[in-house]
DNA sequence: GGGAAAAGTTTCCTATAGGAACATTGTGGC
DNA sequence: GCCACAATGTTCCTATAGGAAACTTTTCCC
């Protein structure tokens, strides 16, 4: 097959944007003084050499990428502009974008699961809101397991995580905590109130 | 060999070079592979050499920033992804199972973002919490673009989200949504104080 | 002004990024 | 199996990134 397949001229347009190139180290020396640091403070704290720091300010430098990172976290830098968005592009709208309002309902003994989003099929993950019942924390249920990785984000409430592999995790509204749910996993509302928690599912 | 490597300011030990460069190698491969390109295609695309970009993926070399820019625009990879990953350490078989504290943060003009899980290489969907700072709706950045999936939870505030194929939709606490992170979006709070969403990113 | 300390730049050298050519590993057809 | 040919990996060489230290400039303070 052909692709674009233009010679070396065909690249051209991409050469213009070469510019940035040259404002990468106006960038960086605005962003440090804008923290006040010197080049010796900046380039310690980002853990590269300050003559490095000074060349690539005065662009006499093509630095590696992993001395942008570093310095981009250094000095907070925003990292879209860094880059120059291209035009761009394809993009499906196909997968849809709606409020998650009403979506399935389903209610254990223990919980009460409420599905964030509608139309599935077109969505990997499972975001949905569970409130975890106020009850006794000796009733114990098998555990709950099912290949993939899961996001929890406590709501409200407070309680308790319990795990296969790991020791009970108390939580707090606020508290996250990711893991693989193939480990069994289970929650106990501590408080005398329902917990509410956010959970995000990826199935493998 | 080793440069003399003064032990610094204790930043040292993280910064070498193996750490994160894993997963950088694979989201360039994944993502040239979803392009459906070959390693001669693609390199030609970006103008670089075949073999440059065989070492990038294979982890093999810490690329130039301008190489690592032209990638990006051949394949339309999106930036923060790529800044996020940071120095990481050993995980063993097992997903592992973390309070989610002390993430990386990242604060820019608009947002300030703080990831809720450590240790990325392991972890499919990347879950932060970022505040929207409240601010004139009239200055507008560029879209924020990442191919991939995303849920949004608003945990408080009132905000709009825009997005590049729909209406504007006001949200607040509670609301949620989901979308194709390929479309451009972004956040404007809507309230004279700063908003803060639950994001869960996943990408392609 | 002088002169000391801090900030920034340039020099020098080693390790390595990047690319061309060569080598290897698929992958289909017969 | 064997052969062609495409795709990816590896080797080798040159240009250069990155850092330590030498050097220059700026900034204070007296």
């Amino acid at each position: 097959m052909e692709p674009v397949q233009s010679e070396e001229a065909g690249l051209a347009p991409e050469a213009s944007e070469a510019p940035d190139g040259q404002v990468l180290g106006k960038m960086i020396r605005d962003a440090r003084k804008e923290k006040g640091l010197t080049l010796e403070e900046a380039a310690k704290a980002a853990a590269i050499g300050r003559s490095t720091l000074s060349k690539i300010e005065n662009n006499q430098t093509r630095p590696s990428f992993e001395i942008i990172r570093r310095l981009m976290r250094t000095l907070e830098l925003e990292t879209p502009q860094l880059f120059v968005q291209s035009a761009q592009s394809s993009i499906s709208g196909r997968r849809d974008y709606t409020l998650a309002g009403r979506g399935e309902h389903q209610e254990t003994k223990t919980y009460d699961h409420e599905l964030l989003c509608t139309e599935l099929t077109s969505k990997r993950m499972l975001p949905y809101i569970s409130t975890i019942k106020a009850r006794d924390v000796t009733e114990y249920d098998s555990w709950v397991r099912h290949r993939g990785e899961e996001f929890m984000y406590v709501i409200r409430g407070d309680l308790v995580l319990y795990t296969e592999h790991y020791r009970p995790l108390a939580m707090s509204a606020g508290d996250s905590v990711y893991y693989d749910s193939g480990m069994g996993h289970g929650c106990v509302s501590t408080s005398d109130e329902d917990a509410q928690v956010l959970w995000v599912s990826l199935e493998i």
